[in-house]
Order: C-alpha cells, then structure tokens, then sequence
DNA sequence: CGAGCGCTTGACCGGCGTCAACACCCGTGG
DNA sequence: CCACGGGTGTTGACGCCGGTCAAGCGCTCG
C-alpha cells in the first residue's frame, strides 16, 4: 500500500500558524524567528488504514506529530508472534526514539486512517539547540510516552481477562464525545491484552450482556459506555 | 526506614570530574564551564534494601542517577494490589518523569542496598538550556526509560508462565559476569510477570529441573544461567 | 447471490490460581 | 548448644479461567 497523498501543507510560518493541531504539535510555542530557521519542507501526509508507516528498527530520519487517526506500535517475537505495545492517537508522536537512536524500536502501522504531519529529524535537532521552547515540548511529549507506556503496562496487561478488557474501552473514550468508545479488531486486541481473539469476543459480548456498554456499529468497532463506573472497577 | 548515610560528594567540578559513573550519568560530557554554573549541591545517597524512595504521585524536585543496586517501580491499582511496571538498574535514572510534570509517576522501592547521586532539576533545567550536550544525555536517557518500558510489556509480560520467568532471568544478567542472574522474591517477581508466586516458584524448579538454570545461592536470589539459547526461545 | 472475512458461540481441555501443608533459613532466647 | 518462631520458598490437590478447535452467523463486496 502507498500513501494516499503527499501534499506540501506547511510551506512556512504562516501555515503553521493557522494549524489546528498546534498546541498539541512539537511546534506549539515557536515564535516567527524559530520557524525562520526551519529551511526544510515539512509535509502533510495521509495514510490509509493497515498501511505500514515504519518497521522495527527501521533507520529513520524523521518523527511525525499524528494529527488524526490511531497508530499501533507492534513489536515481533522471535517466535513470529505480533504483540502490540501501545496506541497512540492525536497529538502523540510517531518515532520519537529515533530522535535518540536514529531508528524506530517497533513496527508502526495505521490502525484507521490516518493524518501526520512530518517533519525531518534535522530541524528538531537544529531548533533545540537554539530553542528552549521546543527543548519543552520535548520533555513533554517524551513524559508523555513514557507514562503511556507504563500505564499500558498497569492498566491494559494486568489481571483478568475482563479487567483488561474494561480498561482498554475507558483507555479508547473518544477526546469530544467522553460516552463512545473505539476498538479494533478482536485479533487486534488480543495482541494490545495478551488474550486470544475468542477470550475478548466472549468478555465483550459478557459486557453488553451486564450493561457496562452497548454497541454503536454493525462491525463491533464502536461503543457506547453506559457504566465507566464499574468498567473501572472490574477486577 | 530512613537512608543509612547522606554526605555530600560531589563538591564541585573536581568530584564530579572523578566519579566513576560519569560515562553512563547524566553528566557524562559536560566541560568545565558547564559544571562551573552548578551552584546547588548534588548529594551522594544510600538507602537499605526496601526503602521508599518516592511515592506515586508525589511532588519531587530531584533526579537521581542509580550508581549501584536495583529499584523497583510501582504502582497501586484501585483495588490495592501492587504491578511493579519496570526494574532500574545502574546509569538509569530515577524520577525523570518529574522533569516534565514536577511529580513521580510510580513509587520507587529499593530493590537491594542502592546507591545513588540526588540532582536537583532546577540543575538540569538550567544547564539544559546552555549546554547542548546535556540535552544530548536527557534525550538519550528518555529513549532507554521508553525503550525499557517496551521491552518489559513485550518481553515481560507476553505468553506463557515459563516464557515470561524465561525473560526476567535473561533481563537481569549481571553486566560484568553475564552467567550469573540476580532476581527476586518470589511475590515482586510475580507483580513484574503478572502471575502468582506459586506459579513462579513452580516455573523455576521446572526450569532448575531441565536444566536451563541452577541456583547459586541458598535463598534462591542468585542463579547460574546454564543454557541462554533455550531460555530466550522458551514459548 | 455466493464467496470470504471477521465476529460469535459452543464444547472441551490444560495452565494457572487458590488454598493448604510443609521445608528451609535465620534470629532470638532459653 | 538446642528450642522455638516467623518469614520465605516449595510442593501438592483441586477448581476455574482462558486457550484450543470447530461450527455457524452476519456483513461486505464482487
């Protein structure tokens, strides 16, 4: 699969002004004389669900700022078992290690369509010397991941198969709408819970059974959460 | 409990200059200009097995580099049971979220007797926006914390009892004597894989039976890795 | 309308949890 | 020196949750 398009969107200060995912973006708090240092094309890309934005340890010269959509990081045992790390979603960033490292620690693919806003390894390096603006952000989107992770850890792969199952769903509400909730495949989320494909059909039907959610869509992909109270009390 | 000695080492430049963590600390590469702006103290701590460094949540205004020894971090589940979501070992660093939030995300326990060297942020912050090369080091120490953090989800707590009792004995060889793997009681092993000390306990007399490992010591913390390969590959 | 994919549901089984007894180590005190 | 007790680790018996295998359903799309 290829991208669906590629179209220069940020063409200098004034685009990204106008960006909506501003004060969410790395470049929230730059001022006009840090971006008059920005001298390489920054691109607006969408991908399709299921597309493959980066593999594990793939080199990468370039971190994204998901604007829309999700993102799962998967990782691959040596056994050949695909095993899901975290989500990210609006505002996270894609890559981040390869700040760092200079390549991507998992596997990234397009869990929905999506839309990331790209911007060149380069820049961030060159802007945080000089920026302390931008050194923030920093710190905190890497704060932010690393909580993320733990909480994946703590919340999402602990305890029963139901707990795991009612914490994916509160971990999942939609930003606006607080009451909906969005999953993904049964497969999916086996490999996000450490549960078999069958084990979170069962869990999920049981839930709608007990009436802590109710099913929006045909396909089982969105639900609305009538009872985020003893969701959150599952043991 | 309360730390067993608190002195001050580092009292300039010059102690700085001979600790022998420098090339794994935060302050590996700073030059003599950049530890001639360090005006706050920095302490060299030790605390007894089992004591709490930081609670979940609470307020902190220090980083410390783990010069020796092990910490564990928890966190609490609304229903009280204990996760330990990660172990740190010597050149991590302890309360890096605190950089970003002014708050540790998780408690930290000492795990055995530890050593560590108390930096206070307002240190890092202010040497962060001078010196490029202690921006280099926090980047780098973000993407081993977010990486470790990967790794314990997917290592860690993926697959069967035997698998995952598999990787925590691969996870933590000695780094000077690769044959020889410290690991712990029998509960805190069980909150870092999400099993039941019965089943650990079980699992490694399994294991000590096939012969992968053998214990060192009499109270079962030190065992003698016999055959890697198997291990890592365990289902 | 039929093929194919993903989701659900059922039957059965095995791994891990639960509960309990026992072994071992170590400190303390007689 | 031994007796005792508490903490930790080990081992056993049994039950249940979740894995396995399989059949059937419903949606989507050719």
């Amino acid at each position: 699969m290829i991208p669906v398009t590629i179209r220069q969107a940020w063409k200098g200060t004034a685009d990204c002004a106008k960006c909506a995912m501003r004060e969410m973006a790395l470049f929230a708090d730059l001022n006009e004389d840090d971006f008059s240092q920005i001298h390489t094309p920054i691109d607006d890309i969408s991908y399709h669900a299921d597309y493959r934005i980066h593999a594990e340890r793939q080199k990468g010269e370039f971190v994204m700022t998901l604007r829309r959509g999700m993102v799962k990081l998967v990782r691959t045992t040596p056994d050949g078992r695909e095993r899901i790390v975290r989500v990210l979603r609006q505002g996270d960033v894609i890559g981040l290690e390869a700040l760092a490292l200079g390549q991507y620690g998992s596997e990234a693919v397009a869990l929905t369509d999506v839309m990331v806003c790209r911007i060149p390894i380069s820049i961030i390096k060159s802007l945080s010397l000089n920026s302390p603006r931008i050194h923030t952000r920093l710190t905190e989107k890497w704060s932010v991941a690393l909580q993320n992770a733990d909480d994946w850890l703590a919340d999402l792969n602990f305890g029963s198969a139901y707990r795991r199952v009612a914490q994916l769903f509160l971990k999942m509400r939609h930003f606006d709408r607080n009451e909906l909730s969005t999953v993904f495949s049964r497969e999916d989320m086996g490999a996000m819970l450490d549960l078999k494909l069958e084990t979170v059909s069962r869990t999920i039907s049981k839930m709608v059974a007990d009436g802590l959610i109710r099913p929006v869509d045909k396909s089982g992909r969105i639900y609305e959460i009538i009872d985020a109270n003893t969701l959150n009390n599952a043991i």
